[in-house]
DNA sequence: TACGTTGGTCAACGAGCGTTGGCAAACAGT
DNA sequence: ACTGTTTGCCAACGCTCGTTGACCAACGTA
């Protein structure tokens, strides 16, 4: 991460879309597909290079280096929804519908998940969207900051599960369920998570 | 897979214990913690036969190639007990205990899952072990061919998330949680995963 | 003692990788 | 039209990897 461009940055002064950006978004959704189909170290920068139809040189220009590329194509926001709106009761079906949603329009999560499985770096990526964007939307709910920490690790443990076997390992039965199945057998699941007391 | 060597084979006639076994059997440890540590790729032959102390050629003398090696290495046997002979509603926490014992004693397992989760190929290996030894076990408690494949896959959602969150990519919350806890917040999801009524 | 088999080392190969620096167009400001 | 910057390609470097084949030391048997 050598500098940090202005790239949307809240009230700036509207950068002057250079020509290149188009480039770079290119190399970004390349790097994605790659790495969520292939994992760090078989995604290679060449083949990135070649899907999105550049030079390998250039992706070290604009991303320093393959680290630095996948930092930036796999920059996560789970953007939860306001739980605490909602009746108590809902909560769970809620939650597994929005992480459903979320999953399949992004396959960047995907690519997180194949990663941080493979290598030390990756896992700690992914610590660091669950200490950062679970943990703190689980303790607004549950006020008990170490039974937050249970519970938001226990719903991760169920959600990922389903990603896992879902849509990296694509266990056949797995990938045949369909939405609503799986929100009616998860739901409850992640609602007692949640709100169940601690047994 | 190149050949099947009478490896522990039931009623063998007692292949003469070769000088070279010990060293085939320190390959195949040294292999196991590198694969569970660092995944496929990362994990080289070089490292391996350094661990082994040994020469990366003896490697491919005794199992081929990398992925023969990768093959010998995670012979997976799951050896779910006879879960028919205990009681309904005691099935999910026994199998949740089962479960973390069984991997707890076994790196191979993480190996396998940071493998499966990596490859192509790692993942159609754990597909081969779900087939092979969990859905046959699920078809012996729920005669419902269908419901059997859904419900063993909602199984291995469950345990499967909670392996990649305590053993793989290690999230605090989730490696504090002790053997109890576990059996006491899992087995009832498991529990209602294999007998609840279709919702 | 001679010799085939077994267990093991050593040095190298070809390939693919991330990465670098130089050079050619296209463009923008003056 | 002149010049500096941006955008891109090309060719190569250094490295590590899986893999191979030649060679060597024990060992068991005749």
């Amino acid at each position: 991460m050598p500098d940090s461009t202005s790239e949307t940055s809240p009230s700036a002064p509207a950068a002057p879309a250079r020509r290149s950006d188009s480039t770079r978004a290119a190399i970004l959704d390349a790097a994605r597909e790659r790495f969520a189909a292939d994992g760090y170290e078989r995604a290679t920068i060449r083949a990135i290079a070649r899907d999105a139809k550049i030079d390998p040189s250039m992706v070290m220009r604009y991303f320093g280096s393959k680290d630095g590329l996948f930092a930036a194509a796999v920059a996560v926001d789970i953007r939860l929804p306001d739980l605490s709106a909602l009746p108590r009761h809902e909560v769970g079906h809620t939650l597994v519908a929005h992480f459903l949603d979320h999953w399949e329009e992004n396959e960047v999560l995907t690519a997180l998940l194949r990663v941080g499985a493979g290598s030390q770096a990756g896992a700690e990526r992914m610590q660091g969207v669950f200490r950062d964007q679970v943990l703190p939307a689980a303790r607004r709910v549950c006020p008990d900051p170490e039974q937050a920490a249970t519970r938001a690790a226990l719903i991760a443990a169920q959600l990922l599960g389903l990603s896992l076997t879902r849509y990296v390992l694509r266990f056949p039965p797995a990938v045949a369920l369909t939405r609503q199945e799986i929100v009616a057998w998860l739901g409850p699941t992640v609602q007692r998570y949640l709100t169940a007391p601690h047994p």
